[in-house]
DNA sequence: GCCAACGTTGGC
DNA sequence: GCCAACGTTGGC
């Protein structure tokens, strides 16, 4: 079963966000890769939760994948930021699963802590220059991160 | 299809 | 706020 990670600012919607309304659609996601990643989401995979531009950023938690990616509503809202005109009802061009809470933990996982550690060698988020705000992770990273977190 | 210019991400 | 590293756009 595969894992995954995706970043959020907790600024704009944080891990405390996802606790108190359960769950929620992970939209405005605009970059292809990571939109793929979303598409290959199902119902069950769990997912780290890592806070971006936070202090300190890290992984605050995990969630767990509710529902399979529906088309982003934000794209077709014209008034949204996420608006994207090339986007149509019968071909979308974004996609969000519905993610739900599952636990925080109870200390982060600071991004500093996560460089220090061996067995997460190859981990996509610590790769240089990587930007991508959703990734997959390996069972094995993923069980490290669990035991790192505890 | 190349690539310069521009925009964005996100750690620091 | 800076800036490296990417991604995207658009002229040609």
């Amino acid at each position: 079963m595969p894992h995954w990670l995706v970043k959020t600012e907790p600024g704009e919607y944080s891990i405390d966000d996802l606790q108190r309304d359960k769950s929620t659609a992970w939209t405005q996601v605009r970059n292809y890769q990571a939109r793929n990643y979303l598409r290959e989401m199902k119902p069950g995979d769990e997912v780290l939760i890592y806070h971006s531009n936070a202090e300190p950023s890290g992984i605050v938690g995990v969630g767990k994948v509710k529902a399979a990616a529906r088309p982003d509503p934000t794209q077709f809202d014209k008034k949204s930021d996420y608006y994207d005109p090339k986007a149509t009802a019968e071909n979308p061009r974004w996609f969000a699963p519905e993610l739900s809470f599952g636990r925080k933990f109870r200390k982060p996982v600071p991004l500093e802590a996560l460089k220090r550690e061996e067995s997460l060698e190859g981990l996509q988020l610590l790769q240089r220059g990587s930007r991508l705000s959703v990734m997959s992770v390996s069972p094995a990273h993923f069980a490290a991160i669990m035991k790192i977190a505890g």
